[in-house]
DNA sequence: CTGTTAGCGCTTTCAG
DNA sequence: CTGAAAGCGCTAACAG
C-alpha cells in the first residue's frame, strides 16, 4: 500500500471545509448543499481519491472479506466449490481470501488463525483429511466468527453445513452394477480420515447387501489417498486375485482413471470383463476410452449454497438457534465403461 | 468480525495500567519490566486477545494482503499458478486475496479496484483474454501498487512480467511431428487474443517454415475457445477435408483430448494415421488411450516466481528503474499419440 | 447546512 | 520503566 494515497483531510485541506463535510459529501448525505457536494466529488475525481476500507472496517468491525479454506485449489472439484462461492458473494461486495490446507491439519489451524487476525467476517470451510479433532473451528466459532462447513463433514462439530449425500450417490452406482449383472463388485476408497470416504463405502457395502451380492473382503481395499497413482496400485492388486472382480466401483474418477489404465495394459475389456465406475464426474471423464461412468455431484450447487448460508448468517446476525445441515443429491452418469440394463 | 473481541484496552483496564504498557509487553520492548511482562502475557492468553490486524494495517499502511486475479480457478493450470504463489508467500506471512475474471475484462477492473481499495500490498494478475487495453493496470501501477503479470504477456504494459515461452514449446512440438514423418500438419488454435495463442501459432509456423514443410491455411482453425467442445468442432472440419491432417498440434489438452475423441469415433488410428499433440501436460493426458504427446509447461514455478518478484518488490521499496521480464522453458513430454522418431 | 469532538485498536513519541 | 497524548482514515453524535 503507498503511502501517497489521497485522504479525506487532503480533500478538507484543499477545500478548506472540515473532513466530516467532505465525508457526508461523498456518502450524499441530505445536510449538505448540493453546489458543494458537486464541488467535492469533482475534486475527488481529480485527485484519484478512493475511500480507505481499512479505516472503514475498523470502524465496522466489518472487512466484507470471507475465509475460504480447502484441502487443495488444484482439483476441478474444489475449484469448481470455489467458483460456486465466488458467484454467490461477488454481487454483495464481499471478497475472498482463500487459502489451501494440503490437507495438513496444523496448516488449516495456521490458516484459519491468519485469517481470524484479518477479522475475516466469516469462514466457508472444507476440513482437511487429517482434521479429526475440531477444537480450532470452536475456538473459531466461539470468538464470534460465522462458519460454514462444506462437502466434508465433521462429525461431532456443530455447525452450518452442506454436504453431496455420498451415500446416495455409491449406492446408486453399485446398485446399477448388480442390475448389469456384476456379482463380483470390487471398490477402491479414499483417505481413510475422510467422511466422504466412509459414506461412499457405506453405500456401496449396503448396496450389495440389500440386493443380496455377497460382501467379499479381498475386494475391498483402501487407497493411500485419492489420486490415479493409487488406482493404478489398488487395480494392480484386484487384478493379482485368484477370482478377479468383474466390476470396480472407485472413489472418484482419478482412481478410475488410474485403474482404467492398468485393466487395459492387461487386454482386459470395459465394461464386458470389468465394469468401471467413478466418482465426482471430472470434466475430462467423458471423452475417455471407454467413456467413464461416474457419480455427478452439485459440487458448484454445494459452494453457492455454502456461501449464501454464511451470507444469510450475516445479514440476520441475530444468533439463530439452530444449524442448517444441507445435504445436496449427487446423480449417477452412465457412460461406457459399464454395462447396459438388460431390458 | 464480532464486535465482543479484547482489545489491548480491555487488557490495560484489568490490570490498571495504561494501553501503551500493555502494547510494550506484548511486542516485548525492552523497556518494561519483566515481571509485569509476564502477568500481562497471562491475562492476555487468558483473555483469548488477539491483536486487530486492522488497526495495525492502517497503522503501518501495509495489509500483507497480496491480490491475485486469474481469469479462471477451475483450471488445473491456473490452480497449479495459485498454489506456486501460495507456496511461496505462506512463509512470508503475506495472505491471499483470490478472485477470477472469467475471461471478463469488465470484471478484471472490477476485482482490481476492490482490491485495490482493501489496500492490498501488491498485484499477481493474469490478464483475462478480453483484456487488450491495459488503463486500468496503468492506473493501479501510477497508484504505487507493485503489480506482476504472470502467464500471459500484455504488449505495451510495462511491468514486471513472468511468462511461459509459448513460441518455443510450440516449435518443439511441432518440429517433432515433422521429424517423425508427418507433411500434413494442422493447427487448432484458442482464443485469438490471447498472447499464448499467438505464440503458440507463430512457433507451429516457424517450424514448419523452418523445416520445409508447406503452409496450408486450410489445415489452421481458430477454436472459439479452448474447450474441448471447440477441440470437437474444428477436429470435425479437419476431417471433412479432401485429404485429412496426418498430425495435428492443439493449443493445449483440452482441445486435444475433444479431438482425440472425434479421431477415434471415426475409426482413424492414432499415431499411425494421425498424430495428435496437445499443449499444458494436464494430469490426466498421460492416462489417456493412447496417452497424450503434450508441452508440459513450469506452471508451478511460474507462480512461484511471480510471487518472488512481487515479494522482492515489496521488500525493497525503492522504486527500482527497470522491470524484469522472466521466461521459462516448456518442454515436450512424448507419449504415444505421437510416432517414434526414425532412428 | 457545517464544524468540532470523540473514538474504532493500536503504536509511538514525549514527558516524567 | 511507565503514562499521557497524538494520530493512522474515517464516521457519527453533538453543537452551532
Amino acid at each position: 500500500m503507498k503511502k501517497g494515497q489521497v485522504t479525506i483531510t487532503d480533500l478538507a485541506k484543499e477545500l478548506n471545509v472540515s473532513p466530516s463535510t467532505i465525508s457526508r459529501a461523498l456518502n450524499n448525505s441530505p445536510f449538505i448543499s448540493e453546489e458543494r457536494k458537486k464541488v467535492i466529488m469533482d475534486l475527488a475525481k481529480k485527485m484519484n481519491y478512493s475511500p480507505n476500507q481499512l479505516a472503514l472496517s475498523l470502524l465496522n468491525k466489518r472487512t466484507k472479506i470471507l475465509g475460504v479454506v480447502v484441502p487443495e485449489i488444484t482439483s476441478y472439484y474444489f475449484s469448481t466449490a470455489i467458483n460456486g462461492i465466488q458467484d454467490k458473494v461477488g454481487s454483495s461486495g464481499y471478497k475472498l481470501m482463500i487459502s489451501q490446507s494440503n490437507e495438513s491439519f496444523e496448516e488449516e489451524i495456521r490458516l484459519m488463525e491468519a485469517m481470524a487476525l484479518v477479522r475475516v467476517d466469516g469462514f466457508l470451510i472444507s476440513p482437511s483429511s487429517n482434521t479429526t479433532t475440531f477444537d480450532h473451528f470452536e475456538k473459531i466459532k466461539s470468538s464470534g466468527f460465522p462458519l460454514v462447513v462444506f462437502d466434508r463433514d465433521c462429525l461431532g462439530f456443530e455447525a452450518d453445513k452442506v454436504v453431496v449425500d455420498d451415500y446416495s450417490g455409491a449406492f446408486q452406482a453399485v446398485e446399477y452394477l448388480v442390475k448389469t449383472g456384476c456379482k463380483r463388485i470390487a471398490h477402491i476408497g479414499g483417505a481413510a480420515s475422510l467422511s466422504t470416504t466412509q459414506h461412499r463405502k457405506m453405500g456401496y457395502l449396503d448396496a450389495l447387501a440389500k440386493n443380496n451380492v455377497s460382501i467379499v473382503d479381498e475386494l475391498i481395499i483402501n487407497g493411500e489417498d485419492s489420486s490415479s497413482e493409487s488406482g493404478v496400485t489398488c487395480m494392480l492388486s484386484l487384478l493379482n486375485l485368484e477370482v478377479i472382480p468383474d466390476a470396480v466401483f472407485c472413489y472418484n474418477d482419478a482412481i478410475a482413471i488410474g485403474a482404467m489404465s492398468v485393466i487395459r495394459e492387461r487386454g482386459i475389456q470395459i465394461p464386458e470383463e470389468i465394469s468401471l465406475v467413478g466418482f465426482d464426474d471430472e470434466p475430462y471423464s467423458s471423452y475417455f476410452k471407454p467413456s467413464l461412468t461416474s457419480v455427478w455431484q452439485p459440487i458448484y450447487d454445494l459452494g453457492l449454497l455454502s456461501a449464501k448460508i454464511l451470507l444469510d448468517n450475516l445479514m440476520a446476525d441475530n444468533e439463530s438457534s439452530s444449524y442448517r445441515y444441507e445435504v445436496l443429491k449427487p446423480e449417477l452418469m452412465i457412460r461406457e465403461s459399464s454395462k447396459k440394463l438388460p431390458i
